[in-house]
DNA sequence: CCTGAAAATCGCAGTCG
DNA sequence: CGACTGCGATTTTCAGG
């Protein structure tokens, strides 16, 4: 599942992570290489699977949804197909994590409002006990995987 | 802080999150508009904020992370400058939100084996009592907010 | 929002170390 | 085998309507 990479590779990414539009040409500049190598190299993190797609960052509040909420849910029994058809269904569910620990998964919900956040944690309600947690703000800009080493 | 979109610009905002690197060309074709209309509102998006950026995906396991952990931060006091200095120095800390609630920040982390988990989460813990999940699988694929109405 | 032309970029050969 | 060069096709950009 790992795949080896050397600096270069790792620069790479760093790049395409703050701007995944850059032009190859540009992006071979950034990192010393030709345009023709650093195409073969971002070919190569596509297709091992590294690089998973390239993706727009929309602001929520931007498109209406002021609200962003955290929602962790108990969910007794195994019977976990209807979950995932309202993972489908609701789109204002934008992240849903099946994790260790009581509260089995962790929900990120987008919702325009107070009473449109209370709709959807019902519906999850009917699963299984839910925490609820607004969130006042992200402290961090976007980070995605950095080289661990050196 | 919200900004009105009609359908093409849902339709714009949609393609774009599904693939960051479409050509403008053929994202027109897409949504039915010329090359030069449909970067219009695509520049348009950007400058009014809805769309803060591009980001290259990259698969945490493929790149060495196989270890993610959800941890939630119980932060007594009101002095957060430590933390937040922590939070830009450790890498691993991929996400950081503040909640509402006993616990006041849900941490994203990704760590490339247990024993590296534990570290950041013992650093973590100076700050506060913490709750760490473990993230067996996302459930969902990548979703970013799509139209709330019609 | 469309057309159209110039400049830059992309993709694919072939070639070198 | 990984990286560089050259050329045609595509894309981007910017003018004007």
């Amino acid at each position: 599942m790992a795949v080896n990479l050397d600096s270069t590779d790792w620069s790479i990414l760093g790049e395409l992570q703050r701007d995944g539009r850059v032009p190859l040409t540009e992006l071979a500049r950034r990192v010393s290489l030709s345009a023709s190598a650093v195409t073969d190299r971002v070919r190569r993190l596509e297709t091992e699977g590294v690089i998973t797609g390239y993706r727009a960052e929309v602001d929520l509040a931007a498109v209406g949804f002021a609200v962003l909420a955290m929602v962790r849910l108990k969910y007794p029994g195994s019977r976990h197909e209807p979950l995932h058809r309202l993972l489908e269904e609701r789109s204002e569910i934008l992240e849903c994590l099946r994790t260790t620990g009581e509260d089995c998964y962790t929900l990120k919900v987008a919702a325009t409002s107070m009473r449109h956040l209370e709709r959807i944690v019902d519906e999850l309600a009917g699963f299984g006990s839910t925490t609820t947690n607004i969130v006042y703000s992200q402290t961090l800009p976007y980070r995605g995987p950095q080289a661990s080493c050196g």
